[in-house]
DNA sequence: AATGAATGAGCATTCATTCAT
DNA sequence: AATGAATGAATGCTCATTCAT
């Protein structure tokens, strides 16, 4: 009946329904939950009683507590990886580049104990199903990191080793720093940065050069 | 301490009792099963069967399902890190003993994947009551690496670096070749062995010297 | 009783008004879905996804899952107790109404699967909610047969037995006939149809006449 | 270490044990809930609470609440099948035997109208997966009844009909009295059971013999 | 030492129904 | 007339743990 223009096309992609915004509460609201309580701690409701919305609201949006889990794991690595990925962008040379990523994740990491726990250790508790998301996630960090790696063994500015084991060391050693941090609450990963960054581009051995 | 030989009767602690014997039986079964299966999903029922014991029978031996998971990780670690120490006294300076225990936890890890499996990711399937446990045994093996590293510097082998850093480092590295070889199968830990240990020892930088 | 042609408007109760036509819509997809799953496993999404209308679309037409499987069976009851009468009326002795009844109704369940197994079983599976509505319906076919039988012992074809306890024999004898086709595939209806009946009228013992 | 000579040997096939007398219990218990509430409205907690027994009981010796119900019936059909049984072997001519086997189960069920509900019309509520069982169980007792009407053919009391399906007209005929009677109170089977059997046996028609 | 029957708190998921739009 | 997001009560089943024997 209605045959007016609106200014608002329906199912416009610039828009955010009513639906979407639902399910971004749920999944910030699940966030919270499964980073203070682990996966198998949290229950449905208390993420349910934390957007207020009731239980069956979530399973309208989400079809399981698994879903929802890796739903929210999904939003977590994608905007660090766009913020690693912009971080890189941001220097010059392909070391640089993937220093940046490395340290960009370490520090947004370091400063969000709740992005910390819930990537790093939160999944484990679901059991084997989680272990191909946790294989999934982490390889989308090391790719970042190898793509400038490679890019800098192409510059002559590192040598020529591994690459993908070099990102994955790289990563090894972010994970375990940002854990021994969450768990034993120092170094505050901000201040390791220095060294972690020493460590990895320049090894250990004296440099008896010149 | 005391090295006396005894003569004791049956109970004496320096002779094997049967109801140690079935202890150790449950704690490889349990091995077994919570390798496989994950701690959630390890039931006691599980173990309970692959040991040919009820479940009144295990609980005779340890006083719940938790304890006796870590049971099983201290048994596990314990060998790891005697092993890390043999092989590390086999070598002479001190960075190369650093390597040899680095080396040796990755190679034994990377022959059993059960035991690479329980130490590195199920453990985490416990929630929060798990994660001193996890900092308890990554700080066994950080320990070991460390003092040989703390040596290196004193004998001028290595740069100055914060070494507990450099050894959570070098087992955060570890921990990410041995959890992606779990799932993706590859690379396999000792055929990555030689770059890790370069990329560790060597850093990424093109060593322009002399 | 009023046959006089109308001309009224829309909405008027002589005329298919869009509501009633979804409402059968609805009705025929229910009918399906009912016979194919049972009450208690046929959902109401699945009913609104057969007949293409959303869920609140059939709260819309029907007050309740409940009140939809009744006037689901009411309908089918309706209808076949119309075609039972008719073949009746085709006959005309009182003890060949009775059989042309009970025939029709026999070979109709007999050619359509799933009428019969919603009138037949699927029923049951409300509870004792459904039972009134079975004992109804039974109650509207045993009156049809009924009503011939009286006639005929009247009329002298049969002997004075308790017609109405004859006429539920008589549906009892259908009714396991069917559900036992259903669920076995064999006899075939059409096929045990001579046998029945002359069960049924003649019964089982050799006839020492003359 | 001891070895002595019980009186009562493990596993005796003539000893209830324990375990016997609980899933006793459970099954008496499971047989009055399902029987007053039938089986969707009856809920597991009903059944445990009406034997005393905790919900983790009852799933120690039954696996589901659907197994339970089917062991249930299997209890009672059996049941009713010997007795049906010893009522033939009272009777010297087959068709007698017959007779006798059906009027002792529409006699049973008639005097109780739990076991009667239970068989009759309760199982529908499970939807489909009750079908096999109910055809399986009405199966058995056509069984008896098309042995014994077999055997009347032989000996010539009864005319030469499919027996299959005159056992199954018998049993639908029970089958729709005794529904009949429950939802209606009347009437009573003992009271329709004379008029039952003529009906069966002799048919409507009148007997012009003389 | 070991059994195994029993406990009981715990919880994800379902689905008929409602209601603002 | 119809939509579909949201409700919320309902419930079967699990499983670590206990305990009488």
């Amino acid at each position: 009946m209605d045959n007016r223009p609106t200014r608002q096309s329906v199912g416009d992609h610039l828009t955010t329904t009513q639906k979407e915004k639902t399910r971004d509460r749920i999944l910030g609201a699940a966030e919270q939950v499964f980073a203070s309580k682990g996966y198998h701690e949290s229950l449905v409701d208390d993420i349910a009683e934390e957007v207020s919305l009731s239980k069956g609201g979530i399973y309208f949006h989400f079809p399981s507590k698994e879903d929802l889990f890796f739903a929210v794991l999904d939003r977590l690595a994608d905007r660090l990886v766009v913020k690693a990925e912009e971080a890189a962008a941001r220097e010059t040379s392909p070391l640089a580049r993937a220093e940046a990523a490395l340290m960009e994740v370490l520090l947004r990491l370091g400063k969000r104990r709740r992005l910390a726990r819930i990537l790093m250790v939160q999944g484990y508790s679901m059991g084997n199903a989680f272990e191909a998301k946790r294989v999934e996630i982490f390889g989308r960090f090391a790719e970042v990191i190898k793509a400038n790696l490679d890019e800098a063994v192409l510059a002559g500015e590192i040598r020529d080793v591994d690459t993908a084991i070099a990102a994955h060391v790289w990563l090894g050693a972010i994970n375990e720093i940002v854990i021994r941090w969450l768990y034993e609450g120092t170094p505050q990963p901000a201040s390791a940065a220095d060294s972690l960054r020493s460590i990895l581009v320049h090894g250990l051995i004296v440099e008896d050069s010149f």
